[in-house]
DNA sequence: ATATAAATGCGAATGATTTGCATTTGCGAA
DNA sequence: TTCGCAAATGCAAATCATTCGCATTTATAT
């Protein structure tokens, strides 16, 4: 429940971080600070980008949600639970397919014994030459 | 050698290219732009960002170089081969650490089976709390 | 209801990266 | 070796996502 998340992070509830954290849940697909932003004020709700990314900003420190960075230098979000995901980008034609799962998953365990860090958070853009363009 | 990586890439062998990569390939961790530029300038060479920021570009599409993505927006770059390294950083001091593997190496084979991308290059960002933060 | 800190909106600033263009350089063909 | 041309470079200016300062509003505990 988004209220939850809000105050188990000593978050105040607000409009604003609800209409956010509404969004980037019901995205199929990560989304980024620019595409909420438009959203928003599509539904008419006065609304400011500054806010936005303050927001989107603290709740990744609050580990609520993951920050994707893509190579091109934009960044995406979507919420840091087992629903979410990875995609690979091909390089050429910039067409991107879903991963299934979650490569550190498995892996978090072994970081924890290896480093002393517990995993709170991670980003993975691969990319590479999808069938299509590597038939060229 | 850096020689045929470029012969290889299809791309001219030029004086900027060698010590771009040369920096790269004798730094310890990945490295910024910037900091290559600091490095050539303080040569004496004669050089420029932009020079830097194409060269880097042109090679992580030709997939000479892997670029990785901090979460504050900054890239960094190191050579694309068994030597690149990921780390993890904590979100309360940024202190970083060093993952002893690749979390991509075994899952490139899956990959290809799951969506025919061959994969030829990956960033990864892992964030999370380190030993001392944990404990306060 | 009141007080206080947190959150928001707005505009301006920042800073990394990109772009246009004139000049130089590398390299294959003659 | 020389020539011609596309590729690479340097420089200055532009772009654009993200951040910051500050005045105002809002949420929440007492
Ligand atoms: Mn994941
Ligand atoms: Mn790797
Ligand atoms: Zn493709
Ligand atoms: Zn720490």
């Amino acid at each position: 429940m988004i209220e939850e998340m809000l105050k188990n992070a000593g978050l105040k509830k607000t409009k604003q971080r609800n209409l956010i954290l509404e969004i980037i849940k019901s995205s199929s697909k990560p989304i980024t600070a620019e595409k909420i932003f438009e959203i928003i004020k599509s539904e008419s709700n006065n609304t400011n980008l500054s806010t936005i990314y303050r927001t989107l900003n603290i709740l990744c420190e609050k580990s609520l949600l993951l920050k994707i960075l893509k190579s091109d230098g934009t960044a995406s979000y979507q919420l840091n639970d087992a629903s979410h995901k990875h995609y690979i980008t091909c390089c050429a034609c910039q067409n991107s397919v879903l991963i299934d799962s979650c490569p550190i998953k498995d892996l978090s365990d072994k970081i924890v014994n290896e480093t002393g860090y517990i995993v709170t958070g991670h980003s993975i853009e691969l990319t590479g030459i999808c069938p299509k363009c590597n038939k060229k």
